[in-house]
DNA sequence: TCTGGGGTCCTAGGACCC
DNA sequence: TCTGGGGTCCTAGGACCC
């Protein structure tokens, strides 16, 4: 029993921090805002609040300028116009543009190493050590993220970021957040506990709301407090995973690997109504319109679902959730709108509701239809029969075989004839069609070496 | 005129199966 | 004399994140 303790314990030791501060966090200052004031210099050194505008919004991003008047992200946008002064901009959001600013930065951060894992649209870790070609001291990475600050706002238009370096994930994320806006912050391997345990527990990852109040009850405010207390008792406090998580994290235990490529897990969309509905049919008319859109959505990442899943939230802000598991994963947007509107019938529409959504989980990779044909074709011209020319799709494979970790194409993206290797966060393993720089016709299978090369080949997609 | 929309992960109970 | 145990799937809800 002692052996195995003791093994346990050094096994930790081993695998809980890195040496080198490898890991890169980057957080775009007040991002929605920052792009809406770079396109229009009306709005620079202005308050600017970006969100839902309507009766029942939310602010998505406050700016600078707004957050100075009390202005906050979540807040309700009835509260930011209480507090902002007149001429603060209220604005609906342009979420192309977004996109588009994001994947420059994106695209800045694959130049640095191929580890990214994108958090969000305005967020991302990097992994510097799996280029293999930076200095990965702190004097050289303190360089490293100021030549990489100013490639984002030059590349951007004046877009900031703040970068955090650090042992580990947690480290670099706390790093980022220290001296924002515009932030760079390394903590050098060693210095992890000095700048971790006088913090909020707050700002640890996975310490909202109600796991705050559960520590506060039993007097732990700080991380070095959290620290303090044994593994039994947080798992006791918060749960088997979280209290072990919360555990490890105090201590800066986190060996967390950043993850290029997370598959996508499910597909959803939900609006809240600007007056609560209870019209059977109007609610139905709603199902069908967000069944019509995740349909789409699915059929473009060339994915479909078994488990369609109704939420609803009442007029008393009560939120509930029914789902169906289908024999069959489906694209169908009149699939997932019957199964959702029967959903709807069982659950009731009793008092009101303000909000409804559909989404579809259990996904895989799309296995009927057309994949390779150009969207514009008509349903018609496809050829499903059995003795149609190979266009179906292997099953995925595993996350260690994927042929070319953390690239980034989507179906949709592509030409007439055009294959590729992948769906949306799954992988598709057969594919044909010449390759950029031109290559010969090929068509692989799922178990073609050519699909797991060791080095993979800079293929791009034409266009 | 309180409280968005898109997600992820975890837990827990019951069904079902070997 | 107990009442088995463990794994997986399905469903519902909750916490959390940006």
């Amino acid at each position: 029993m002692m052996g195995v303790g003791t093994l346990a314990f050094l096994w930790a030791k081993e695998v809980g921090v890195r040496r080198e501060p490898s890991i890169l966090h980057l957080d775009l200052d007040a991002f929605f805002a920052a792009v809406e004031q770079r396109d229009k210099p009306s709005l620079r050194g202005r308050p600017v609040v970006v969100g839902g505008v309507g009766g029942r919004g939310v602010v998505a991003t406050a700016s600078y300028e707004a957050r100075a008047y009390g202005a906050r992200s979540a807040m309700s946008t009835a509260e930011a116009r209480r507090r902002c002064p007149a001429g603060t901009a209220f604005l609906g959001g342009r979420f192309a543009a977004y996109r588009r600013t994001s994947d420059v930065v994106m695209g800045l951060l694959r130049e640095l190493s191929p580890l990214v894992e994108p958090v969000s649209i305005d967020e991302a870790y990097v992994d510097l050590a799996a280029s293999g070609e930076h200095d990965l001291s702190v004097d050289g990475v303190t360089a490293l993220a100021r030549g990489l600050k100013e490639r984002i706002a030059a590349a951007t238009g004046g877009v900031t970021g703040s970068v955090g370096i650090g042992t580990s994930k947690l480290m670099a994320k706390i790093g980022s957040d220290l001296q924002k806006p515009d932030g760079l912050v390394v903590v050098a391997p060693g210095q992890e506990l000095e700048v971790l345990h006088p913090l909020p527990v707050t700002r640890l990852g996975g310490v909202g709301p109600a796991t705050a109040e559960r520590l506060h009850q039993v007097g732990v405010k700080t991380v070095g407090d959290l620290a303090a207390r044994s593994l039994p008792d947080l798992v006791a406090l918060a749960g088997r995973a979280h209290g072990a998580g919360l555990h490890a994290l105090a201590r800066a235990d986190d060996d967390r690997a950043v993850v290029p490529d997370r598959g996508v897990k499910s597909v959803s969309h939900e609006e809240t109504f600007e007056r609560d509905l209870t019209d059977v049919d109007v609610l139905a008319r709603e199902i069908d319109s967000m069944a019509g859109r995740v349909g789409e959505r699915l059929r473009k990442s060339a994915i479909s679902g078994r488990t369609v899943t109704l939420k609803l939230r009442r007029y008393d802000f009560t939120t509930l959730t029914r789902s169906q598991t289908l024999p069959q994963p489906t694209d169908d947007a009149r699939l997932i709108a019957a199964t959702a509107r029967r959903l709807l019938t069982e659950a009731g529409t009793a008092g009101g509701l303000r909000l409804l959504g559909v989404g579809v989980s259990g996904l895989s990779v799309y296995a009927q239809g057309d994949l390779f044909a150009d969207s514009d074709e008509p349903e018609e011209a496809t050829d499903t029969s059995p003795d149609a020319p190979a266009r179906t799709v292997e099953p995925e494979l595993p996350a260690d075989k994927r042929w070319w970790p953390g690239q980034d194409v989507r179906h949709d993206q592509l030409g007439a004839g055009w294959v590729w290797g992948r769906g949306l966060g799954r992988v598709t393993v057969r594919f044909e069609g010449p390759l950029t720089p031109p290559g010969p016709v090929r068509t692989l299978t799922a178990d073609d070496p050519a699909l797991h090369p060791a080095d993979p080949p800079d293929w791009r997609l034409p266009g």
